[in-house]
DNA sequence: TATTAGTGATTGATCACTAACTAAATAATA
DNA sequence: TATTATTTAGTTAGTGATCAATCACTAATA
């Protein structure tokens, strides 16, 4: 029952287990955000993942389910990465940024990636991208929250689009477009 | 010379001038804003001007070239409607802020095609937008310092990073997402 | 007569997606 | 243990639809 295993014979003799569904959205995103959702193909993330390009029907229903699966995951990594986030009111928007700027240097591709979906007309990337925004602003609430803030809303919004320059700058290639901070 | 001149015959019997090339990028930034810069069709610019599909292209190099004058148009409203902006200092931003949200409110299309612009991978398409963003920046950033304001880049950067808030919250439908401020 | 404004018909390329198949691993059975 | 059946993991070949862009033309105007 587990479509996920298999395995694979690397340049040694040994057999190592690969996740073809997870190859698959790695190289996902890397196509989505080189070449946008409708430019880029299925054949490319094909090609990168070292499979046919039909192949990527058995494990996804199309391509639009393709894409929200990355979406998706770029969103869980967001949450896990300020899942532990916890400072002193004095400390957590500065910590909260310096994650963030982690985020963006390991995982570029799926920043980008979102800023993409924001402009993408299809009703369930949209639902998606929604769920994942709320999600998100959700989430870093409840730290303003515990941290003690009286207007955790006010913060997070003003976080929220700081962040949101952050990840223009990036897809435009425009640093000097980040947000500037005395 | 004159390419963009011509006569319809409206309804009753008079003959009204009218310029395609305006009309057609009138009619682009709809078509663009609802479906996107790959979704939507030459075809359907066509069909809401009440011309050819091929007669776009003689007016427009390509779809490219086309989406850039929509782009372009949209820009230049923007520096428009800020041109004149000028307050003393603790009401500048109040101002500004109250034009901006009667252009989104005015002109949703030309604000939905810019955000989409962001995330369409194409070379020229990109350099439009930077420049864009760029120019718009440095209208914003003259303006507050003319303000007087001592750290125009810092002012004009929480400025940009709450207006794309707007941009995306008007984008995806989340009014629950535009800035809050106390 | 020349220019302007416009159209109808077509095409070449691109791509998502399907159908029909195969090879290998695994499990069931004699 | 050898043999057969079944599932898993993958392929090759192809199709139908979509669309930007071109070409060759016409009707009206100046």
């Amino acid at each position: 029952m587990n479509k996920q295993s298999g395995t694979i014979r690397s340049k040694g003799e040994e057999t190592v287990p690969v996740n073809r569904r997870e190859q698959i959205l790695e190289s996902a995103v890397v196509v989505f955000a080189e070449h946008g959702y409708y430019r880029a193909t299925t054949a490319q993330v094909a090609e990168k993942v070292g499979i046919s390009q039909p192949y990527i029907f058995k494990l996804f229903k199309n391509k639009e389910e393709l894409f929200i699966a990355a979406l998706e995951r770029a969103f869980e990594r967001i949450l896990r990465t300020f899942s532990g986030l916890q400072a002193p009111a004095d400390q957590l928007l500065a910590e909260a940024i310096q994650l963030y700027e982690q985020l963006m240097e390991t995982h570029p591709n799926e920043i980008i990636l979102q800023v993409q979906a924001i402009g993408i007309r299809d009703e369930a990337i949209r639902q998606s991208m929604q769920a994942g925004i709320l999600e998100v602003t959700r989430l870093m609430e409840s730290k303003f929250s515990a941290a003690g803030f009286a207007h955790p809303e006010v913060e997070v919004s003003t976080f929220m689009a700081n962040g949101m320059l952050c990840n223009i700058a990036l897809t435009l290639g425009m640093p000097e477009l980040k947000p500037k901070h005395l």
